[in-house]
DNA sequence: TTGTATGCGTTATCAT
DNA sequence: ATGATAACGCATACAA
């Protein structure tokens, strides 16, 4: 391994020299500056992070904490998709990524020790337990923290707009022309709260009067359950004209009990997911959803904890919202046409 | 930040003494090493894995080599499924996740600068162009480096049964009583390539001719070409009675086709695909495929690449193969029962 | 059994 | 403009 000695040696000059001017300190003249460059290159020297972060107290590495409570957490693409662009937006800015999990081998660390073991720089939390101990003490800690999808006092939150989207999508199968409108949601979490509360909003707003038998349960991700919420709605007294499912992945669940009971998606009864992952834009036919900006999602949170570690007196902890949009497929039939 | 000084300095033992106390070392008193302990818990001492790299010359910090080139590398539920067994599998081991990559910020460095300059233990290669000079240069160097369905000489590589799986497929199929078989292959790449040869091996050893027309491309992961490949096949003189797809996700492309052509799966033409996801079993009519063991896979590497790491002299490079297995849904017609 | 001293590779302060 | 030196937190060889 070639070091900043080795490089002085070489070129006669001290080691301190060497390393300001592989910095680009202004206090080097251009032409050392140049002759230790090539020479560093030419000897093939590689600047070693931990001895940097040791001396800087700063590892340019910043913690993920995603929580893999479904055992579902990477492989859900709304997830894998935030992940992705967090990971592209951080790498421009010279920062690699570590996961935070609690008891790394045989020491037993919780989240906020995991994270100051591997001297993160800032951490950003996903896809968690928000009321977990644990949770809470690492984003109260002193590291600088983005969450996303909720709201800590005093702390920056990357938000998808869960508190419009079932709204919208209210409001859109309302123009259509529905009236009997059945909501699948899912297990109870703080983003699901906050679609219920959409939900009952819009429906009150349009004068749409919701039985409670219209509303059922089904786990996020969850075909099965959401399948047998399906069923039960098609066994109501007035069968709804339109269900919305927790989300793309359950509508999947939806659609098989439909088809099985010999049901036509759209003419015989509409239906909207939520996400708009790239599998709901490729079934046939497309499905009509609500699509997260995963990717903003991801860029965002990646730009305020940079914004944050870099320039911490001059940011301020504040709440980005992320808008969605509805795609319009092909599952939510117009009953404006013949009833109107 | 507490460290092993402050620790010192409250007990009153020297620096040396703390170290060694919370390392278990054989030659520290038990008792000291008890009070060493209690106190440090007391301060809340958390090591601090930077400078224990920078000494130890030892990271334990994995890398992982996964480029993203069709942008749907993570999305991609085989290798999402890989990394989330291969991080479940270092952690058990105490070590971290680095994701490796090009160009790190306005350092530009390459894979192998990357692994260095985080002082990678060790690194798992997945999902890469194996011909990229920059891999190669990776690969072989003295980082330990495990290869996912690529083998290098004298490197460890664990490899999903791409020579055989095709084979197996067909076997089935066969055995159903299909004679006049299609494939639909992903682009060239090494595993295509022994997919393919798995597959003309089988036809051959099954005495099956397959005529060129019925062999098409359509890049991985990609329902639109697969669409496009199966509409080919449809408009043969000879119409296949089975379409084997690349990849399960291809699949719904092709199934798209199929239904708007108003043919019925397995009633009117048999399918296949390759992967096994989640998603596949969800689908009705449930998918016909052969499933790629992926958590194993990830299991798998990450145990080796730690032998490597841990017991270098002991351990040699070597082949790891992973078996996968058909999974039997729904959509392959049975043709002897009226046929034979 | 415990303590002293050194150095891992780097940055940064202060002389020169 | 350049260099000598200390320090970051830790593990370890060696001395006591």
């Amino acid at each position: 391994m070639v070091t900043l000695k080795d490089i002085s040696k070489e070129c006669g000059v001290s080691l301190a020299t060497v390393s300001k001017a592989l910095n680009n300190a202004s206090d080097i003249s251009e032409a050392t500056a140049s002759i230790v460059k090539a020479k560093a290159k030419e000897m093939g020297y590689i600047p070693n992070s931990t001895a940097r972060a040791l001396k800087m107290n700063k590892s340019h590495n910043i913690g993920v904490l995603f929580v893999d409570t479904t055992s579902s957490g990477l492989t859900h693409e709304y997830f894998s998709t935030i992940l992705n662009s967090l990971k592209d937006e951080v790498e421009k800015n010279g920062y690699d990524i570590t996961f935070i999990n609690k008891g790394i081998g045989h020491l037993d660390m919780n989240y906020y020790e995991h994270a100051k073991y591997r001297q993160c720089d800032g951490v950003i939390v996903a896809s968690v337990d928000f009321k977990d101990p644990d949770v809470i003490q690492l984003i109260e800690s002193e590291i600088p923290t983005v969450t996303l999808d909720y709201i800590f006092n005093n702390r920056t939150a990357v938000m998808s707009d869960n508190d419009i989207g079932l709204g919208k999508i209210v409001e859109y199968v309302y123009s259509m022309g529905h009236r009997d409108i059945a909501l699948i949601h899912g297990e109870n979490t703080a983003v699901t709260q906050k679609r219920l509360a959409s939900f009952y909003h819009a429906c009150f707003e349009l004068g749409l009067e919701i039985p409670d038998e219209n509303v059922l349960l089904a786990d996020y991700h969850n075909p099965k359950e959401s399948a047998l919420a399906t069923r039960k709605l098609l066994k109501l007294k007035k069968r709804p004209t339109c269900i919305i499912y927790p989300d793309d992945y359950s509508f999947i669940g939806g659609k098989n009990e439909l088809e099985a009971q010999g049901l036509k998606i759209c003419q015989d009864i509409s239906v909207v997911g939520y996400d708009g992952i790239y599998l709901s834009q490729i079934l046939r036919p497309k499905l009509t959803t609500y699509k997260q900006n995963a990717e903003a999602m991801g860029r965002q949170s990646a730009k305020e904890l940079i914004k944050l570690i870099e320039k911490p007196k001059s940011t301020l902890p504040s709440i980005i919202n992320v808008c969605g949009e509805m795609l319009h497929g092909d599952t939510v039939k117009n009953l404006n046409e013949k009833g109107e």
